[in-house]
DNA sequence: TGTATTTCCTACTAAATCTATAGGATAATA
DNA sequence: TATTATCCTATAGATTTAGTAGGAAATACA
């Protein structure tokens, strides 16, 4: 399941990503708009920003915006800040891989392969749509 | 992340699928061979007995064995018994649907379309894929 | 300079989910 | 009747997720 975080980061840069100009945005707009806690927002665009993903500016008038074009922001990325790695078993991770505490052996593990193709699947998704689809509709 | 339940349940369907006679096989062997805790395992298979992937026999020389041939086993049966939903989200899942208590509307939602495909992608994978073929290597 | 505004940051709490474990009931075998 | 092994419910512990609290830091503007 999707975490709620990644959803509603997901929700909070499309709502960014649809407007025009590029002028900060506050938090409490986008959590009235998209129907998220804002205290619960707030730390999540921290980490959007922390990411590269956002710029911010403090103080009256100030907020988030996009720091990139939406069609140069691919969903592996935002996916893989968001809710962590695309694999679903971290030895067949690519970018957070890890030995599989209870499994011994990679190559003679039965769900090794499936998981693989798995990953492949949902890479191949995310690759090909950017934050740019997501408001195309 | 996959879950340990489903994981330990794929390893001792395929352990099962491997032998070719189809006589019971006792959980302690499974859980010794597959490095499961027994007590775990127990209730797995407990839930893949009862969902029909699953045999069983009580007393001296019982234990548990497949029911269909492993061809005949989908990866979406298996996963959405041991896993529960393919989709990331539930108004996108064919066998769980639920609207989202969070999106008042899945026209307009952001990440609907997007949702769709992973688990289209994801779809494609776990129909083509039967035990049969995880223990094929 | 001072005040209001808005993000920044750490820590914490509450709730949900996952991973087991306990302990006996039930059935089959010999 | 003794032994073996699954059946079943309930519960405990661990981890993750979701959300909250409270103030610090920076900016804008009068």
């Amino acid at each position: 399941m999707l975490s709620k975080k990644t959803k509603y980061g997901l929700k909070a840069l499309t709502f960014l990503a649809k407007r025009e100009s590029r002028e900060p945005i506050q938090i409490a707009e986008i959590a009235e708009s998209e129907n998220i806690s804002q205290k619960f927002l707030e730390s999540i665009l921290l980490t959007l920003r922390r990411n590269g993903f956002l710029g911010s500016k403090k103080g009256k008038g100030g907020g988030y915006y996009l720091i990139k074009d939406p069609e140069d922001i691919p969903m592996t990325a935002i996916m893989r800040v968001l809710e962590g790695p695309i694999a679903m078993v971290p030895c067949v991770s690519l970018n957070f891989y890890e030995k599989c505490d209870d499994c011994p052996d990679e190559n003679t593990c039965s769900i090794f392969g499936l998981m693989v193709k798995v990953r492949d699947a949902n890479l191949e998704v995310y690759r090909n749509t950017s934050l740019a689809d997501l408001i195309a509709k």
